[in-house]
DNA sequence: CCTGAAAGGCCTGCCGG
DNA sequence: CCGGCAGGCCTTTCAGG
C-alpha cells in the first residue's frame, strides 16, 4: 500500500485477524471513536483495499479433502490465450495464477475424491486444450495466514 | 462434510460469501429464526467447519505485489523433515503445503519487490537447509473463490 | 478528519415448546 | 432443536469543530 498510514494499516490488520470484529471494539484498539473507525473502514472498502469478508472454513469439513496444485500449458502456444476465461467457470478451482516460467497457470484446486480430480483433469484439458501437471497436496501445515500489512 | 446437512451447508456458504452477514439476515435468508442460526452458527464454529472470520484485503495495496510460489526440497532427504515448523516463523510465507512429488513442499509467499524476494529465498534455504524452485506470479485472474460447499 | 449523541437495529441469553 | 422475547450493546447517521 503506497498512501496507507499507520491507523489504517493497524485497522486492515485488525480485521484480517478477526473480520467480525465490531467498530466499538476496533475503536477502542486504536484509540479512535467509533464514527472515525467505521469511516475509515469504509474508505478501506471503497479503495479496495479490504474487498470483503469471508468465514474461513475447513475444506475437510465440507467435503473437500484433497487438494491439489495443476500447471496448465496450451497445446497451441500460439492460440489467444483465453484460458482462464474458459476455466472461470469450474466451481473446483479455487485460484488461478498466470505465472512465468514452463507453464502458463497455475491452478489450486479442491475435490472430494482422487476420481474426481481424474474428472476434473479430463474436463480442463478438454475445456481449455492445455496439456495438465498436478501436484497433489498431502498436508498443510498452515494456509491462508494473514498477511503482515 | 459428511455430517453436514442442508441447513448448515446453506448457512456455511453465505457466510463464506459475507462473513458479516448479520444472525438476522442469515435467518432469513434460511427461513430459520435468530437464534436458532446462532446457535447452528457455533456450533459450526466450535466443530472447526468455520475456523474464523477475515477480511480479505488486496495484496497490491497494502504494499505487497509480488506473489510466487517456492518449491522446496531437503538438501539431506535423509534428514528428519522439519523444514515447517523451521519455516513456521517465516511472515512472507502465506501457505505452507506437504506435496507429492520431485519435491517436498510448496511455499506461496508475498513480498513487496524482487530484491525482498531473493533475500527471502536465501533466508529459506539458510533456515531449512533446503534447495528452491520458484515460480513467480505474473498476474491473477482469481484467487481464494469461495468452496462450492 | 475527528468527536459525540441519538435512534434504530442487532446480539445474546433465557425460557417455553 | 426451534421460536420468542427483553435488555444491553452496536451500528449508522448527522451536526459541529
Amino acid at each position: 500500500m503506497s498512501a496507507m498510514e499507520e491507523l489504517d494499516r493497524q485497522i486492515v490488520d485488525l480485521l484480517v485477524r478477526d473480520g467480525r470484529m465490531s467498530y466499538t471494539d476496533l475503536g477502542k484498539a486504536t484509540g479512535l471513536s467509533t464514527s472515525a473507525v467505521h469511516q475509515r473502514v469504509r474508505r478501506l472498502e471503497q479503495r479496495g483495499v479490504i474487498r470483503g469478508y469471508a468465514a474461513v472454513v475447513d475444506p475437510e469439513a465440507v467435503g473437500l479433502p484433497l487438494t491439489a496444485f495443476i500447471s496448465v500449458k496450451p497445446f497451441d502456444p500460439s492460440a489467444p490465450d483465453d484460458i482462464a476465461d474458459r476455466l472461470s467457470g469450474v466451481p473446483e478451482i479455487e485460484a488461478c495464477h498466470s505465472v512465468a516460467g514452463d507453464e502458463n497457470y497455475i491452478l489450486k484446486v479442491r475435490v472430494a475424491t482422487p476420481l474426481e480430480l481424474e474428472d476434473l483433469l479430463g474436463r480442463l484439458r478438454a475445456l481449455a486444450h492445455v496439456a495438465t501437471r498436478t501436484t497433489v497436496v498431502l498436508s498443510t501445515p498452515y494456509e491462508a495466514r494473514p498477511p503482515r500489512v
